[in-house]
DNA sequence: CGCAAAGTAGACAAATCTGTCTATCAGCTT
DNA sequence: AAGCTGATAGACAGATTTGTCTACTTTGCG
């Protein structure tokens, strides 16, 4: 499971191939297929295991800002950027999955599409106790803003389009608020 | 170029072969590589050709806006939202070769990265023109939000992001304005 | 110890991948 | 009419794809 998600996060999820995987992990063929159907279930084992991690990882996050409302929401920026800043940054596991299986009664899209709502879900309570005055739509926004700055970051390889998004997430939770 | 550039979008640039492609288009395969080296260079024809499209029609949605510089910026989502709603929507072409190819220094990720920047770069100047006080602060975060609202209507098939994305959009010109 | 469960190596199938090559053919220009 | 340019079909190479199967070995547990 470590190395199929260092694989394909590293390279994409087409271009691993299993004898790859297998020979890099040192697994025979037998025993993955003993535990997945397919690859497209590996692929889901280790989409729903990062899940689990970054849920976890963005709630320690935010318990860690403080009792602040506002610092709490703020902190998932604070996580992205330290994440902007691994060298092994590819941009986001889930954004990929769903470019590279684009039809969306796919079950990899759909799984990487639970994960963002889950996202969404978690900034939802976030807005709300800071005290929004329309906590899903601000939710839904910042979810947004996130996204792009994953894209952006992945691209560029900077960290700058965090303080971008963080910014813009501020003015309008300020405007949310006020 | 047309159906490399339906079957890659619809697909994945991965997901498609050069045989099925060709046999779609009724090409032999030695035309294909009479024009193009390999199948990259044809990805990135296809990328630059979709990069020339789609600036055109923003600046078309642009124009056909009027002359209020606020409506002008804002043009850009009606356009968005107009994309979202075709059913053969798939998300962004250059955000799937983004993770498609996540190497920073694979030329289809360049390819990719540059009609990123043209499209900040043409935000950018409606900032200006709307009289943002930082425009290259407003455009690229505007970008972050529309890169955000793709992904999201790619994964949920609806237009609901665009809306989300427009509103904080509004919000984020009239505070750089006021 | 003895047995069952699980892992291993590796062959194998059948399809598919990109890219090359040859030989033929159509159309245009001189 | 001759010749050149560019397209075509299709074989071919060599590697790679996912997934199956067999036969053997290791491990854990009662």
């Amino acid at each position: 499971m470590a190395t199929a998600w260092r694989l394909f996060y590293r390279d994409g999820y087409r271009a691993v191939g299993i004898d790859t995987l297998l020979a890099e992990a040192g697994v025979a063929k037998m025993t993955l297929y003993h535990h997945f159907a397919a690859k497209e279930d590996l692929i889901i084992a280790v989409l729903e295991k990062r899940d689990r991690e970054i849920q976890a990882g963005l709630q320690a996050a935010v318990e860690a800002a403080g009792r602040s409302p506002a610092r709490r929401l703020l902190a998932v920026f604070d996580w992205l950027d330290g994440w902007f800043a691994t060298d092994d940054f590819k941009g986001c596991a889930f954004i990929r999955a769903l470019s590279e299986y684009p039809e969306r009664d796919h079950p990899i899209h759909q799984a990487a599409w639970r994960h963002k709502q889950a996202v969404i879900g978690m900034l939802t309570g976030l807005a709300d106790a800071a005290g929004a005055r329309a906590p899903a739509a601000l939710g839904e926004t910042i979810s947004l803003l996130i996204d792009g700055a994953i894209v952006a970051a992945h691209a560029t390889g900077s960290t700058a389009p965090c303080g971008a998004a963080r910014a813009a997430a501020a003015s309008l939770l300020k405007l949310a608020t006020a």
